[in-house]
RNA sequence: GGGGAGAUUCCAGAGUGGCCAAAUGGGACGGACUGUAACUCCGUUAGCGUAAGCUUUCGAAGGUUCGAAUCCUUCUCUCCCCA
C-alpha cells in the first residue's frame, strides 16, 4: 500500500485532527525514525459493555494494526475508580478494585471482536498511577490551570447549572494525560468527546520536554433513539455481543435520517459501494431496503454471513409477514413451570413464569391492553383458566417475547 | 467559618395538612397504523389481590396530628452568597 492510500484510509471517517495535519507527521516521522507508531486508546472499565460507538474507533485502530503499528490499550483500573466525567451532568459512583478487574476482563474479551488482542500491549494505569507519592501529584496538578480545565464544556455546564463538581474529577483529564506521557505515545484515539482529555495528554507531554501527542478523534455514533451519543446509560446502545436477531432488530428500528451516519461508522463497506448505495438512497429507493444491506452487513462483522441471514429471515416473518414459525418460539415445558397446579392455572399465573421479571400487575395491564394473544388470539382476560388439555399453547407477550408451552 | 435555598415516583418538575400512588413533560412499555422495532395517533407507567380493598413510596431517623410529601426536631447530602 502506498503512503498515499495509507493516508487516505486511515483518515477516512476522522471528525478531528489535533494538530491539523497531525497524522501526516506522524506518519513520516515513523517513517524517518523507521519505527512504528504507538497508538493509545484508554478505556475506562466502569461499564464491560462495548457497543457500535466504542466499534467506530475500534475499527479505525484495527487499520493500524493492519499496517503494523502498536496498538497500546490503556485499561483505566485506576482512573475508573474516580470516575470519568465526560459527558455526565453527576458524579459517577466510584467502583471497588474487584468490579473493575472484571469489567477490565469482559473488555478484552469484547476488544479481540475487532482487535487482535495478542498483538496489543495492554497495561493498566494504576501500574503507575497507583503508586504515585503527594510531592508528584501536586508536581502534576501544577502543569495546568482552572482556567483550562473549566474549559471543558460539561464541567463548565455542570458549574453552570450550580450541579456538584468534585475536586478529584477536575484530576481526571490529567491522570489521563499522564498515562500519554508513561507510553510515549505518538497518537491517541477516542471520541469527538475526548478531544480534551486527550489534549492534555499532549500538553502534559510536551511539558516534560517530549514530543505530543496527535489526537485524531472519531465521531460520536448516535443512538438507535437519534439523540446524541449512543450510550449505556440511555439504553440506546447496539452491543457488540448482542444476539444476532437483537443486533438486527435494532439496526432496523434506527431513525431513517440516521442511515447515512451509520452506513459510514458502522459497516465495513468499501468507499464505493458506500457511495453507489447513498445514491441509490437519494434517487428514492425505499429506506428499508439500505437499512437491512446495513443490518446484514453488521451481523456479519459480528457474528457470521449465515447468522445475518437467519436474523433477516426472522425479521421478515415476524415483523414483516407477522408470521410466526416453530422455530422461532422459545419452547418450555409446563412441567417446567413452577404453578401451583399443573391442572388448572390463569393466564396470568402462565405469564408470570414466562417472564418473571415483570409484576403480575404490568402483566395484568399488559393482557387487558390486548398485549397477550394465545395461539393467535387476543386475550384480554388474565384470569381465564387453562389446563393441560390446551396445551400446546403459543403465547405471545408484547412485540418481541413468543412462547411455546409443550405438555 | 457565617448566612440563605434545596433533596418528590425512571428523569425533569408541580404539589405546602385530608380530594395524593402524587399534576405536567420526557423516557419506557403496549395498542393501532406502516416499508421498519422509523414517523404519527391512542393507552399504560409502585406492589399484592378475581374484586372490594390492602401494603410500601416523596433524602434518613424520630415527633405532632383522627390524618403528613406537606408541620416540628435531629442527621446526611447538594447549591448559592459572604469570609
Amino acid at each position: 500500500m502506498t503512503t498515499v492510500d495509507q493516508l487516505s484510509l486511515l483518515k477516512e471517517n476522522v471528525e478531528i485532527f489535533l494538530p491539523d495535519h497531525a497524522l501526516e507527521e506522524k506518519l513520516a516521522l515513523a517513517q524517518k525514525e523507521n519505527r512504528k507508531l504507538i497508538i493509545k486508546l484508554g478505556f475506562d472499565p466502569t461499564a464491560p459493555d462495548l457497543h457500535l460507538g466504542h466499534a467506530v474507533v475500534l475499527k479505525k485502530l484495527r487499520q493500524f494494526q493492519d499496517l503494523e503499528h502498536t496498538i497500546v490499550i490503556i485499561i483505566g483500573d485506576f482512573t475508573a475508580r474516580i470516575g470519568d466525567p465526560t459527558g455526565k451532568n453527576k458524579s459517577r459512583p466510584p467502583l471497588s478494585a474487584e468490579q473493575v478487574q472484571r469489567n477490565a476482563q469482559t473488555y478484552v474479551n469484547q476488544l479481540s471482536k475487532i482487535l487482535d488482542v495478542s498483538k496489543c500491549q495492554i497495561r493498566y494505569n494504576s501500574e503507575w498511577l497507583g503508586t504515585m507519592d503527594m510531592t508528584h501529584t501536586i508536581q502534576l496538578l501544577s502543569q495546568v490551570t482552572l482556567a483550562q480545565i473549566m474549559q471543558r464544556t460539561d464541567f463548565n455546564n455542570r458549574f453552570e447549572k450550580g450541579l456538584p463538581i468534585s475536586l478529584h474529577e477536575l484530576a481526571y483529564p490529567l491522570l489521563q494525560g499522564f498515562d500519554s506521557t508513561q507510553i510515549h505515545a505518538d497518537i491517541e484515539m477516542g471520541g469527538t468527546d475526548q478531544l480534551f482529555n486527550c489534549s492534555m495528554g499532549r500538553q502534559l507531554q510536551e511539558s516534560v520536554g517530549g514530543p505530543g501527542q496527535a489526537v485524531l478523534c472519531m465521531p460520536l455514533l448516535k443512538g438507535v433513539d437519534g439523540s446524541a451519543k449512543m450510550s449505556k446509560s440511555d439504553h440506546n446502545i447496539i452491543g457488540l455481543t448482542d444476539a444476532p436477531q437483537e443486533m438486527f432488530g435494532k439496526i432496523m428500528s434506527i431513525p431513517d435520517a440516521l442511515l447515512p451516519e451509520y452506513l459510514h461508522l458502522v459497516t465495513d463497506f468499501s468507499p464505493a459501494q458506500k457511495q453507489q448505495l447513498l445514491s441509490q438512497l437519494k434517487q428514492g429507493e425505499n429506506p428499508m431496503v439500505l437499512k437491512k444491506k446495513i443490518g446484514v452487513n453488521v451481523v456479519q462483522q459480528y457474528h457470521s454471513a449465515e447468522a445475518a441471514e437467519q436474523a433477516l429471515a426472522f425479521f421478515h416473518n415476524q415483523f414483516q409477514n407477522k408470521r410466526f414459525e416453530e422455530k422461532e418460539f422459545i419452547q418450555v415445558s409446563l412441567a417446567a413451570l413452577p404453578l401451583k397446579s399443573l391442572d388448572s392455572f390463569s393466564l396470568l399465573e402462565v405469564c408470570k413464569e414466562l417472564r418473571p421479571e415483570e409484576s403480575k400487575t404490568n402483566l395484568r395491564r399488559l393482557i387487558e391492553a390486548g398485549s397477550v394473544t394465545v395461539n393467535g388470539e387476543k386475550a384480554t382476560d388474565s384470569h381465564n383458566l387453562l389446563g393441560p388439555e390446551s396445551l400446546p399453547l403459543k403465547i405471545k407477550i408484547g412485540k418481541r417475547s413468543f412462547f411455546e408451552v409443550l405438555a
